[in-house]
DNA sequence: CGCCGATATGCAGGCGGATCGATGCTGCTG
DNA sequence: CAGCAGCATCGATCCGCCTGCATATCGGCG
């Protein structure tokens, strides 16, 4: 389901703290929980990993396969989720599909777990 | 498995950046999921998010039943899976089970996830 | 001491997800 | 224009997990 995919974005705009303040509500936990569940997934948090600290900072399928141990279908698989879920951008050219990381994705996750460790609204830290 | 109980821990100590630098490791990739995956539940993130918010920081499993609009025995298991995570604590008082909230445990998974805003390493392409 | 209320655990059903092999699709390339 | 290489999709299998019902356990109360 891509609606996974607006998630983040739904979830970012209001700035909703879902583990701060009010209990949240069941709609934010469940589009919270989809992206979470795309994280936490050992083969997907590699997959992360090995783009992230790829050469430019993108891969390729091909490149994947052989690090992660997992059958191209499964790589494919993978990053199919994670892409669903805001977290990396597909760029095809030729014929590869180079993946790189959604810059600011996993910040937002990280931003939207962090209590208040301030009052009210906080700006940066 | 309460080894994962263990893996925030570990993970803490040497203050690993999973989704920075170098590829992370098959271990860490599955701690890090492990506790992950116990985030990625709707209800266990309205149970969080609902203890945090009680009066005292704390509530007990029948004041979590009704606003979940789950049985007595799922809530436990959410309960003891979240424990079982480092995320929650339990105290037996009496009759009751409080459940509080581990301190700095969610801000410990948002730190890891959260690449290096600081030009630590990295150049920020 | 026996009953009741608050939790935890066992058991089972049902659904979603991780994985792979096979297959289809699409651009290169000779 | 064949043939091939890189990816995505399909179908099937297997496993784990969320949930509820039933039951066990433990502490307080009459």
């Amino acid at each position: 389901m891509e609606f996974v995919g607006t998630a983040l974005a739904e979830m970012t705009m209001p700035q909703i703290s879902p583990l701060a303040g009010e209990p949240i509500e069941r709609a934010d936990a469940e589009r919270l929980a989809g992206v979470l569940k795309a994280l936490a997934d050992p083969a997907r948090l590699r997959l992360l990993s090995l783009i992230q600290s790829a050469p430019e900072g993108e891969a390729c399928v091909c490149d994947l396969t052989a690090p992660l141990g997992l059958s191209q279908p499964t790589v494919s698989h993978h990053l199919r989720i994670l892409t669903e879920a805001g977290l990396l951008e597909r760029e095809k050219r030729g014929v590869w599909a180079y993946y790189r990381l959604v810059p600011t994705a996993i910040a937002t996750i990280a931003d939207l777990l962090t209590p208040p460790r301030k009052r009210a609204t906080k700006k940066a830290r």
